[in-house]
DNA sequence: TGCGCGTATGTCAGATCTGACATAGAATCA
DNA sequence: TGATTCTATGTCAGATCTGACATACGCGCA
């Protein structure tokens, strides 16, 4: 399995713990990669609650589809720092950034 | 004034209300900076709790004195990427980085 | 004063990211 | 089936970032 894919794993709902669990991945690069995927996530889930596609927030954003496509999948070849700033272009503020950054409890197993 | 030296002002203690007081910095840019320069500063709170010098850190990252001095000022050639894995390497949770992240009150005026 | 230590800042070659484009896949509808 | 809409993904030229280096600044100490 390539190390690449793993972005695109987690924000297809592979949530079954974490990144780690797959691949040898150091902790701060695990916690620097669930970090961007939980920015992404919710930058998929400020779009999709303003009704957008993904071509519409690209011209708000000024960029393009296939970006913003890239940017919600965490794609190796986006930084956060575009994340980020699509983020507040689309009205988040730094508190939803910060709540969407906080770790989620993992549900406990049955 | 300069926007470039916006960070640097924000990080050297101009904390006097926000960005957007001096310059004209739409929402979304003042609320990415502002946010940029949090982390920073826990960057930089992480490397003095450890009692390193930039120097120091910067061998722990695999970086140089002059990145590391310009990711604590929040320097216009630093990206959140960059500041976000230097802060995960020197052992920040993610939960601390949501912390760092999250608005602080501003102190209300006497 | 000069020395040592830590920090700040300008520069640059090589590495990485960006918007744009092309194209493919998936789902809905008539 | 074809047409339409939305999303996914590969590629590339130009833009931006990175580590490293050089150098300057500030401060305490002898």
């Amino acid at each position: 399995m390539d190390k690449k894919k793993l972005a695109k794993l987690e924000a297809a709902g592979w949530k079954t713990g974490s990144a780690q669990d797959f691949l040898q991945l150091s902790d701060e690069e695990a916690a620097f990669v669930e970090s961007k995927v939980a920015l992404a996530q919710a930058l998929k889930a400020f779009r999709v609650e303003q009704d957008l596609s993904q071509a519409e927030a690209a011209h708000l954003l000024r960029s393009s589809q296939s970006r913003v496509g890239k940017m919600e999948a965490a794609d190796q070849t986006v930084t956060v720092d575009l994340i980020l700033r699509s983020l507040f272009k689309l009205g988040a503020t730094r508190k939803d950034v910060a709540d969407a950054l906080r770790p989620r409890r993992i549900a406990k197993a049955h």
